[in-house]
DNA sequence: TTGTTAATTAGGCATTTAGCTAAATACTTG
DNA sequence: CAAGTATTTAGCTAAATGCCTAATTAACAA
């Protein structure tokens, strides 16, 4: 289970534009490079791809792209390996589905209390 | 549907630890303030609480709390609905909802494009 | 060993954020 | 209308954030 700081920590992550592009990218950019050029038998997986990869799809810099990918690592929704000399990023898709979870929790149980709620004030 | 930059926004919000606890009271606090003391008629619903009801919680000043609850406001998380002089807050449901769905549908397509990925390397 | 590529760290700067107090606005009540 | 209650706005400050370039670390390749 999540707990708050991390939830807190994650929803940080995802409330800035670059960084929340980046995630996107780490999600849905993954396919045309998941592959090493040079060598075809690395895969990491169908998914994964790698800082400097990423940072071409943006106008800043690579250290910028580089330090927000630190931060959504540390909130845990990417995974980072490194295999050579390159980093490979993968969506943390375990994170991301606890967390769709969690929302949804929070509108059951909200519903279920007023139900309970107004049960209540027709009995008395 | 929520567009990215609504996105964006709700993460923002959710992403400062004061913010998160008064959203959390709002979802949850509401049993004990939902009906004016003096006024037992008025009821907003079951859920709803007031600012200075809210800011009692907190150690912070009421404009602080405020500002903040101005915040979830315009991330459209939380509703507020004037009834006298007393501004009265709701947890917006179906934005949450949304948002839940969100991870979820997000999570479902990376695990079916994922398959479909592998699917083609086997055939080839 | 020397050069190249990939990524991070360090340090600096401009902007934004999160808090405060004091003042203003809006509504209610005597 | 005057006083009281609920909330927001204004204006301030300290701290955090987001960006940059230059320097450093790490791995590979000639």
């Amino acid at each position: 289970m999540l707990d708050m700081h991390q939830k807190i920590k994650i929803f940080k992550a995802l409330g800035n534009e670059t960084r929340f592009l980046i995630f996107k990218n780490v999600f849905t950019g993954g396919y045309t490079c998941s592959i090493d050029k040079k060598d075809p038998n690395v895969k990491v997986s169908a998914h994964a791809t790698c800082v400097s990869t990423i940072a071409e799809h943006f106008e800043f810099s690579l250290p910028t792209i580089s330090k927000h990918l630190k931060e959504l690592r540390e909130a845990n929704i990417v995974t980072m390996e490194k295999k050579g000399n390159k980093i490979y990023i993968e969506p943390n898709i375990e994170t991301v589905r606890e967390l769709g979870g969690c929302f949804t929790t929070l509108v059951d149980n909200f519903e279920k209390n007023r139900e309970l709620f107004f049960d209540e004030l027709t009995l008395s």
